[in-house]
DNA sequence: ACGGTCC
DNA sequence: TCGTCTGTCACAAGACCGT
DNA sequence: TGTGACTGACGAG
């Protein structure tokens, strides 16, 4: 997930964007999570056993597994305990990938699944774990857990229509949260203004924290080159150009601008353009392309000697992406974003001609990255309320099986970071906020109950009755 | 700091 | 020649608590 | 699955 090499690349070449700071720098500060994400983590991180017996999950008398739910409780205490205001954000639907991108995924769930009953056949421990470790994932059961325990414990969560990333991001972009705690990279790609690492990793060490605005200076790049910059260095939803990686990409992007601009000159170079970095054309051009031209076409196969096709395809690549980007930028991809996420990813476009073409991969992308589908994070407000302790211990301890006293424990931290929290708020009423924080931290006030938008599906403490 | 345990 | 990319491999991905 | 260490291959200068 990410960019490939974004971190290593921003640390070599914007390393004044990254700043360390202690868990203490965040207190009373709102921070949004990728709630599943943190979920998958949890599900492959916490297992025991596996010396011996094939590594299992933790689960109550019933078999169902509580791993997640053991993580998400510990991580949610020990933030708000050093006065974090999480705000736990959950995927949607997912994102429509390129053709294909799903049935290889599917493809790979299934192998590892056979995989699996192979290994038990034959009793091979080591197997059995890599291939279980494989099936891990995040599902509605999960999030649905997960979700119900945040309610308790009187957390704010919210399910993004799509990535939760871009969904995050958002929310940091007008400031309803200070930062976004994450590890995928992704999160910068849209733009959020601080990204937090390191969060998990338990005690002392610091948290990363990557300065969106200080990156692009330091890497001298306008955001919408910054996209282009990670979606040539390889993003989600497309493959990547072999030959090119982080300090190529960086390079070729400041040189030229964009990767229309990119592609162009290096077209006239050896790179293997992938085919769906083109338009591909399904239905022939009347004119431009030759009779014996294929109806797709293929990019640049091995040591070929050079044929005129490849320079077709180049060619058209170059001309109708610019034509498709001309004039109204803004509407393009607009509409890319739409059919990005709309149409079936082998479904045909029409092109302004009324030609039958498929839109370039990247152009996909970026589309994505520019317009995710969102909640209006304006819309969005978060309240941390009291915990429903008598549900916590029901939910955790009778229904799950876990230790009373380390629930009531929990609770007990749980009950105390409150009162920390409503403290400062009457400190801060007095001294505002010392250092730059942009209202972040203020943002509750009267909370307007207006948000509960017949589509927006966000939900918000622990008040259920 | 480490290793066993959490369910 | 140097820098950069590719491939392969190993490894770890949480957090608590008592020692 | 992603990341770092270490590799050989290869293009740029």
């Amino acid at each position: 997930m990410g960019i490939k090499g974004l971190t290593k690349l921003i640390a070599d070449e914007a390393p004044e964007a990254i700043k360390e700071h202690k868990v203490e720098h965040y207190n009373g500060r709102t921070v949004a999570v990728d709630a599943s994400m943190a979920i998958y983590q949890f599900l492959i991180a916490i297992r025991h056993g596996s010396g011996g017996a094939a590594a299992s999950q933790l689960t109550n008398e019933a078999g169902e597994v509580t791993s997640h739910i053991q993580g998400l409780f510990n991580r949610t205490i020990r933030m708000l305990a050093s006065g974090i205001k999480p705000v736990f954000v959950f995927d949607g639907k997912p994102p429509t990938l390129k053709g294909g991108e799903l049935d290889k995924r599917r493809e790979k769930r299934e192998k590892a699944e056979s995989e699996l009953k192979k290994a038990q056949e034959e009793a091979n421990v080591e197997e059995q774990d890599r291939q279980s470790k494989r099936l891990v994932r995040a599902g509605k059961k999960e999030s649905a857990d997960c979700k119900k325990l945040l309610e308790l414990m009187g957390v704010p969560w919210l399910e993004a229509p799509c990535e939760a990333e871009a969904q995050c991001a958002a929310l940091a972009k007008i400031g309803k949260v200070y930062a976004v705690a994450t590890e995928d990279t992704d999160t910068l790609t849209f733009a959020t203004p601080r990204l937090l690492r390191n969060m998990t990793s338990a005690g002392d060490n610091p948290i990363k924290e990557i300065d969106y605005k200080k990156m692009l200076e330091g890497l001298g790049l306008t955001h919408a080159q910054f996209i282009d910059l990670c979606i040539l260095m390889g993003c989600d939803y497309t493959s990547n150009i072999r030959g090119i990686g982080p300090k190529s990409a960086l390079t070729l992007i400041k040189k030229y601008g964009d990767i229309e601009h990119v592609l162009e000159n290096i077209s006239k170079g050896k790179y293997q353009v992938p085919p769906e970095w083109l338009p591909r054309i399904k239905v022939r051009k009347p004119s431009s392309l030759p009779p014996s031209a294929p109806p797709s076409v293929s990019p640049v196969e091995e040591g070929d000697k050079a044929m005129p096709g490849d320079e077709n395809a180049c060619k058209t690549a170059e001309v109708d992406s610019k034509a498709g980007m001309e004039g109204e930028k803004e509407e393009g991809i607009k509409a890319a974003a739409i059919v990005a996420r709309e149409v079936a990813p082998d479904e045909p476009a029409k092109s302004v001609e009324g030609e039958v073409m498929e839109m370039p991969a990247y152009v996909m992308a970026r589309a994505l990255f520019v317009q995710p589908e969102i909640h209006d994070p304006a819309e969005l407000n978060f309240k941390w309320v009291e915990p429903n302790e008598a549900g916590l211990e029901a939910f955790l301890i009778d229904s799950l099986g876990f230790n009373p006293d380390r629930v009531k424990s929990g609770i007990a931290k749980l009950k105390a970071s409150r009162g920390a929290m409503q403290q400062k708020r009457l400190d801060s009423f007095f001294k505002p906020s010392g250092s730059s924080s942009t209202s972040s931290t203020t943002l509750k006030r009267k909370e307007a109950p207006a948000a509960a938008k017949g589509k927006g599906k966000a939900k918000f403490g622990g008040k259920k009755k």
